[in-house]
Parts: structure tokens; C-alpha cells; sequence
DNA sequence: CCAATTAATTCGCATCGCTGATTAAAGCGG
DNA sequence: CCGCTTTAATCAGCGATGCGAATTAATTGG
């Protein structure tokens, strides 16, 4: 239990102004009390410590006020040397790395188009600690200058421990990744789901800056989820992430299927591959999808009607996530989107017809075409974000205690 | 935006105390600083000022503290006659009422059996008008006395407003129950999801009293849900109630059901009771599920049939609440259970199937039988809530501002 | 150059929680 | 029975926090 004493007021107040100048970009004092309701006295005291920690910084240009007359304001901003950190993607096909500085701005980014999947940990380790070397090289910063390293992938991560549950890029269940890299670089590191990660990204730095309650669905090889709730990522039982792939379609548990296996890009290419080799060169590069947009251009029926049939499952899963979260927005992410309307017209058409007319107007759904420095930059966002820090339990997990004292009521 | 400054702090520390007592009866001083971790002089200092303000009682009685030397410990316990709160359920087949204390300990209860569902609004809130007054009545108190009625019912719900926006108890969209019910009651009106308010119910008095996180699913005429999220009720956008019925089962748009289709209590049933007076009589009187589970053990094989496939589908949708919200906890409730086995074998056999084995270990699923009692309680729960008013906003709604802000992307 | 205006800081105050000392209320032992 | 020990609860003083009022700073306008 978090207990409440001045010190916590004062880091939450502490959070906020740095969350605000960070949203904010160059502000100056009396408009970061305006926004957060604190008095000037308060914003001067903090802002003072922060510039003292060296987390922010004075400027002198660009003194843009209400009226022009008056001492002019001065302006506030993010000290970008304040800290540096690494976010790293692992998708099937391609390894995408991004340096950032404390604002999130990309010092360096590099991508490595490697299939990694099914790889062993040791291997895919291996090539993270290369990848981030090598960009923190590219940076012109050493390693000690890094503060830590997020690492993201598709899958069931534990966020606390770093334990990937179950993902395509391992073969096996319950693979210690944080550990494995943790002793390769010997700095902190941060595991989690790509979703989560991009879901930061999208928070920090694309659709959903104005907004801090959103769903995002990442529709790649895997189809993953994050959920964003006041602001913080919404976490299950033992920091859990969550998952979108493995929702049940049907209601006959003989006949149904799982999302995954009609919407996921290896059930829309569907052994395609086999048969064509430039469609395997494609999937190799990580452009498959969009190899397969243009052979569905060039005439290809069964593409055709697989992405269609693939967009209409993921529109039927979408409604489901509106009516379960009731979000005011949906965030559409992913290589798959590269389909463009072959997947679009289908999911936006069974969208309409599975969701009840009462959420009809709940949430607005927004597609963003993220390429790998978005998805990259999400991972740095989620180590910034733990810099940040903000007080309240950074990310809150689930969590269950004396499991031992149900009463009555049967257990299954 | 929330800011911190010590009377905030004091309302942290004052609900955590007061909530501490609540869930703990009586307790000492020194067990609630232990508990929170607060020093004896604030926790002191608090109770102190809760005596003063009524909202708990010091009890000389029962005096068991850790060694039996020295000073005994005072217990302290929440003044039962601090408040008093209405909570109601509304069903289709009936209106359910309590009166409880401070405590939540019920003062008189109610059940009228009534058809209720597609009367006007007009004469469901004379109905719960007269349920209230009747009940308060029998409580021996005064309508002056009750500090707030809360209401309950299936359906989307939009809490702040009080309204209805699709419920199968009204045949029409967006009902403002709330001001039909304020307007006739003239005290403090809440409505709330049935499911939200179970939800409440459950945490307070059930199976979920030790359990932040929990996902609860109601199971009657219609399919609810309740998310539990660190000990506040997930709400959606405009502070919707969440649904399940709606959750389509199926890939295609064109041969998908809703999972109410299948497994609320009107599909299983099926149109049984136009043949069959019993049957009709047995729904009239709210009996219908344990009429069905007779007729099942008599030999039906339809019915046997229909509930099978009920429980299979609901299943499908457990499995996929999990994969979505990976809660620690998932509750059954609702009078479709009195279907027992007929129901959850198939539900278990299926959620077994759909579940991935890496979220295997993850939910407890527990059953519970409630009755109308612990509906109404729920509700009178979420009023009790409200008044012992956790301060970082009871209960956070999902929200976007700045919706013109977006930029770049496709809005669908 | 001085008044007006706006920004930022300083000062003094009230509130809060905490540590350490003090008082309160019981049991234990001679 | 009385004093010692033990534990609970409160009191006094301290440091931190946020806030309002007054003060200082920096700029514009006349």
C-alpha cells in the first residue's frame, strides 16, 4: 500500500510538470500551472529542481506569450542530453533498433532484415547486443551514456521479470529474454510486447497525443493488443501483456477458429509461398505484404478473398474489443495494413454489422501506417517512461493476494 | 488534472484508512498503521477525526491484540448508522431492494417479482420509487435518512449521466433513468451497470473481497461484464458500462452470432414456453432457469442441447476475456448457473480447449451463487462507494480531449 | 526615462506525516 | 497491594509541501 506523505505529493506534482513539458515541448512556467492547476510558487520550486537535476532546460528564444507586453516569459523544455536510451523491435523478419535522447528524438536507428524467428535465445540475444551496440556506436555515444534498453516483441510478456510467455519468435515457452540480455549489456533492460510498445509510441508521439484512454490493435504476424487506461498501460495478472491473436472466432468450440489463424499474415499467405519463390524472397524481406497487395492487384483470386476474409474476421474482433473496453478510440497498426483497402473495405464493412448500434458513436477508429522507427521509438518511449517515473506504480499490474481465503462458491 | 497538495494527501490517507476499517471490522489503530503503513501518530490523528465526524465507532469489546500485556488496543469500527443507502436491482422478471447501513449490512429487503422489461420508463420508475420507499419504510428510517439510491440493470450504461443507452429492460435507446428516478425519489440517484454493480458486490462481500483484479461475468437474460482494475470498476469512453452479449462468435460476418444468440437465457429457453404453460409460468416467476435445468434432468434433449451449447460458447467468450484482459480472478455469476453441470461442463470443456496454454495458469474461475440479495447489495455497494469517496477519482471514465488534434492517418 | 504590465521569486503561513518523548491502561511479580 | 513491565495512544517539535501576498525582475509603451 502505497502510503501518502509529502514526499509523494511532491513527486506526482514533480511527474506531471515533466509529463507537461514533455508533451508540451518549449513552455514556459505560469502555462505548465495553468494546464496542471498548480501556483506558480509550487511550478518555480520544481522546475528549479529539475533544472538543477539537469532534466530540463531554460531558453531564451521563442518567447511566444498572450499579450507581448510584460516580462517576457521564459521557456521550458526537455534537457535531450538529460539521458539516452535504447528501443529495440524483434519482428520475424527484421530487427529495428532507434537510440533516442531524453525527448525521444531518434539520435540513431538502424535495421537489421534478418529472420529471427525460431532462432535460439542465445542467437537472437546475440544479435540484439550487436544491433545496440552498433547503434549506440551510430549515436556517438558510448554505452555508459545509455540509461537502459527496451526491448519489445510479439507474444505474452511478463513485464516485471522479462519472461517471454509465448511468442512466434521462440520456439519454446517461458524464454528468460531480459536475462539474456541483461548479461550481454550489463545495463538495465526492459522487456515487453510489441503492442505495448507501440502503444507508448502511439501515446508519446503519434494518434493518441491528445488522448490517454485508447485500444490499440498491432496487426502483423502476430495480432497483438494494448490497451491504454488513464494514461497507463493496462496490465493483467503478473504484468501479463495482452493478446488479440488467440481470440476464440465461433461459438462452437469443434468449428472454431482462433483470429490468428484467419487474420494473422502466415494464414493470408497460407503456404503461398511454397510455390512462388519471389512471394518467399518477399516474406524473407519482411515486404510480404506488400508482394501479396500487388499479386491481389495483378488478379490473385485466393489472395483476394483470403485478406478479404482476414479483414473481415479482424473487423468482427475489433467491435468485440469496443464493446468490451467501450475505448473512445481504436488504433489500427501493422505491415498487414499495407493491404490497404483488400483488407480494409472487408474489416470497416464487418466492423459496421458486428457492432451493436449503441457503440456505434463510442469509439473512432484511426489507422496509422507505423514503420519501424515508430514501433522501435514505442520500445525507447516504454524505458523513457520508467525514467519518467511517474509515482503512482509506474504500470500497474493485476494482482491477486491471500488466494487462500475464498469462501464458498466453487472453484473450477 | 488532479493536483497534489496535503489535502489531498489527507483524503488518500483518510479513504485507505477508513476503507482499511471497512474491509478489516473492527480493528485497532496500530493494526491499521501496520496495515498501510502509516505512522500511529497520523492513523491517530485520522480516526480521530472520522470518530468526529461519525463515520466509525470506537468498540471496547473484544479486545484481541497480539500479546495480552500492556494497554489494550480500542478496536474500531464503521458507525452503522453513519448512512444508509438504497440499492436496487432491476431484472426482467423482477425489481430487487435493499436497505443497508454504512456497513453495507442490510436494514430490510425487497423482491417484488414483476415483468418488468419493455414497460415505459414512466412506470419502472414508479415502480422503483414505490420498491424504495417501500423498503425504507420497513427499515424503520426515513427517506431523509438515505444519503443515495443506487440502481441497477443490464445494458450499457452511462454512469455520470444516468443513462440508459440500450438495455433489454427498455425497448428504446437512451433512457434517462437517472432523472425519472431523481425526479421521483428527490435524493442522490445513481445508475450503474447491473454487472459493475455485482462487481462492487463481489469485491465488497463476495468472492473478490481479497482481489484488486478481477473480470466478473453476469450470466441472466443478458450477458454483462465487469472489469475490476485496482480496486476500481474499468469504465470506457463517457464512462460506458462494458458488454458482453454483443462479443461476436464467428469469422465471417455472414454466418456470425452473438454470443447472447446462443447462451442468454432467452436462446436457451428458444421459444420453448409458447408451447409450454409451465415453462411460461416458471420464466413469469423468474424460475425459468432452474425449470429448464428440471426439464433437462426429466429427459429434454433440446434443451439439454441448447444448454450445452450456451455453456460452450460461454466458454469460448471466458477464454477470450482472458487472452484480453489476463485477469488474475474471473467470477461467474448469474441465474443461468443454476443450470449447473448442464451448463459448465460444456463451458469448462470448451474454455479448456480455447484457452492458450501459456494464459492456462493465469485466471482463477470461481462460481458464485448469488442471489437477489447480493445483486442489490452490489448496488448498494457502488452507492457506499461513492460516499467513502476515493479521492484520484472514484472511479476513472476513459476519456479524449483535443479529438481535432489528430494528424496524418486515415480516420475510418 | 518612467509607468504599466507580466513573469518569476521570496516570505510567511497552514497542513501534513514522522520521530521521539510522554501519558494511559493493562498484566505480572513480589 | 504496589511498583515494574509492556503495549497503546497521544503530544510536542521538526521538516517538507503547496499556497497567497508581497516583492523583485524584465520588458513594452508613451
Amino acid at each position: 500500500m502505497k502510503t501518502a506523505d509529502p514526499e509523494l505529493m511532491r513527486a506526482i506534482n514533480r511527474f506531471h510538470v515533466l509529463d507537461t513539458i514533455r508533451r508540451y515541448g518549449a513552455i514556459s512556467r505560469v502555462e505548465i500551472g495553468d494546464r496542471i492547476q498548480l501556483s506558480p510558487t509550487t511550478v518555480s520550486a520544481i522546475t528549479g529542481s529539475l533544472i538543477e537535476d539537469g532534466l530540463i532546460l531554460p531558453k531564451h528564444e521563442g518567447d511566444l506569450r498572450g499579450g507581448n507586453r510584460g516580462r517576457p516569459r521564459v521557456m521550458l523544455a526537455l534537457n535531450p542530453k538529460a539521458a539516452r536510451v535504447v528501443g529495440a523491435k524483434i519482428a520475424a523478419t527484421r530487427l529495428a533498433f532507434v537510440v533516442t535522447d531524453f525527448q525521444g528524438d531518434v539520435l540513431a536507428e538502424l535495421v537489421l532484415p534478418l529472420r529471427v524467428d525460431r532462432l535460439p535465445l542465445s542467437v537472437i540475444a546475440d544479435l540484439v547486443e550487436d544491433g545496440v551496440r552498433r547503434c549506440v556506436l551510430d549515436a556517438g555515444i558510448a554505452m555508459a551514456d545509455v540509461k537502459s534498453v527496451a526491448v519489445s516483441l510479439p507474444g505474452i510478456i511478463e513485464h516485471g521479470t522479462g519472461l517471454v510467455r509465448a511468442s512466434s519468435i521462440f520456439r519454446d515457452a517461458d524464454v528468460p529474454l531480459k536475462e539474456a540480455v541483461v548479461e550481454r549489456l550489463g545495463i538495465d533492460v526492459i522487456v515487453e510486447s510489441d503492442a505495448n510498445a507501440i502503444t507508448m509510441g502511439e501515446h508519446w508521439f503519434g494518434q493518441a497525443r491528445d488522448c490517454d484512454d485508447f485500444v490499440l490493435v498491432a496487426i502483423e504476424d502476430n495480432l497483438t493488443l494494448g490497451v491504454m487506461h488513464g494514461g497507463q498501460i493496462f496490465r493483467g495478472a503478473r504484468e501479463l501483456s495482452l493478446t488479440l491473436g488467440d481470440m476464440v472466432m465461433g461459438a462452437d468450440p469443434d468449428h472454431a477458429v482462433k483470429l490468428a489463424d484467419v487474420a494473422s499474415e502466415k494464414a493470408i499467405i497460407n503456404g503461398e509461398e511454397i510455390n512462388n519463390p519471389r512471394m518467399r524472397d518477399a516474406i524473407r524481406l519482411g515486404s510480404g505484404m506488400s508482394h501479396v497487395r500487388d499479386m491481389i492487384e495483378a488478379g490473385d483470386n485466393k489472395l483476394r478473398v483470403a485478406a478479404s476474409n482476414a479483414g473481415a474476421a479482424l473487423g468482427i474482433a475489433i467491435a468485440n474489443l469496443v464493446a468490451l473496453f467501450a475505448p473512445p478510440r481504436v488504433i489500427l497498426v501493422g505491415s498487414t495494413l499495407t493491404l490497404g483497402p483488400h483488407l480494409l473495405d472487408a474489416l470497416q464493412s464487418s466492423f459496421a454489422k458486428a457492432i451493436p448500434q449503441s457503440l456505434r458513436e463510442v469509439a473512432q477508429i484511426v489507422i496509422e501506417n507505423a514503420d519501424d522507427r515508430l514501433w522501435a521509438r514505442g520500445a525507447a518511449a516504454v524505458a523513457l517512461g520508467e525514467l519518467y517515473g511517474s509515482p503512482w506504480g509506474t504500470t500497474g499490474p493485476a494482482r491477486t493476494f491471500n488466494a487462500d481465503a475464498l469462501e464458498g462458491g466453487k472453484s473450477l
